[in-house]
DNA sequence: GTCCACGTTTAGACTTATTCTAAATACAGA
DNA sequence: TCTGTATTTAGAATAAGTCTAAACGTGGAC
């Protein structure tokens, strides 16, 4: 995994130092979409150094500038990143709080829908609501 | 006007105190979906005592709460109100960041796609694009 | 009309998330 | 090895929003 990583970020212009690979490890193998607080938390024990918060800042908006991971909005002023950068959107478990992925095939629709009037550049649908049947995708590590 | 927006936050369970009114008088009348910080200048002038940014947070919230207006996020970490309940979501000009509100009709599909799997108690689209032919709707006051 | 209770407003302190700054560090290439 | 440049660090600074305690305003009981 280690390699991929380092690879992922060169390929991407990012260079490949002990901090941004950690973060950027961390984020590719959870699929909770978590703050960068929450990355902070994760990660700073993951390094012989001490790690600033400054550089978790730094790297996150590095990330999210080449494209290796998104920022994600669900609640209002707090923003989540996600390193699933496939076509998808989300959905909000409003008893857990959850966010759960959601491909974007069905939904691709709605650029069709809005017709000559605005030229689409990107979209993205928050949906909130429950899982029917408890819980399925992916909620957590 | 003034009658109006009186009976607006008294059906909704709001006490039209004068702050309260110039505030939903404000959000009321504008479709720049401002932020809080933006409703705070546009309305300090507008009533014979001083206005405290509190009062400004604690209305807003109340008129979210009782459904008067919604919060709106369209950039990462940044809250925005909007007067307008009508069912719709917002397309953002990436080129001004102007927000503009577009009716749900066309996209109501979007609960239909999504099938049994997921329960929708409601979902929100943010859509980033040019407006063919210059601006349209309603970007500003 | 006066008084009281209670909800509202105010100024400013506080909190939280994020960015900035300046110094220290790491490291690739001459 | 030396040096220049990018990165990281700790902590200060900023911004958005909440909290607090005191002052204020108003409707109802008397």
């Amino acid at each position: 995994m280690k390699h991929n990583v380092e690879e992922l970020l060169s390929t991407h212009g990012v260079k490949p130092t002990p901090q941004r690979m950690v973060i950027a490890e961390y984020l590719l193998g959870t699929h909770s979409h978590p703050t960068a607080d929450e990355v902070f938390q994760a990660v700073k024990t993951k390094l012989p150094v001490s790690l600033s918060r400054a550089t978790v800042y730094n790297t996150l908006n590095a990330l999210v500038a080449a494209g290796v991971v998104q920022e994600v909005t669900t609640e209002a002023g707090r923003v989540r990143y996600d390193a699933n950068m496939s076509d998808h959107h989300h959905f909000v478990d409003i008893e857990t709080g959850d966010v759960i992925d959601i491909p974007a095939e069905t939904l691709n629709q709605i650029k069709l829908e809005l017709g000559d009037k605005y030229k689409v550049r990107s979209f993205h649908v928050t949906i909130f609501g429950e899982v029917v049947g408890g819980k399925a995708g992916n909620t957590g590590e």
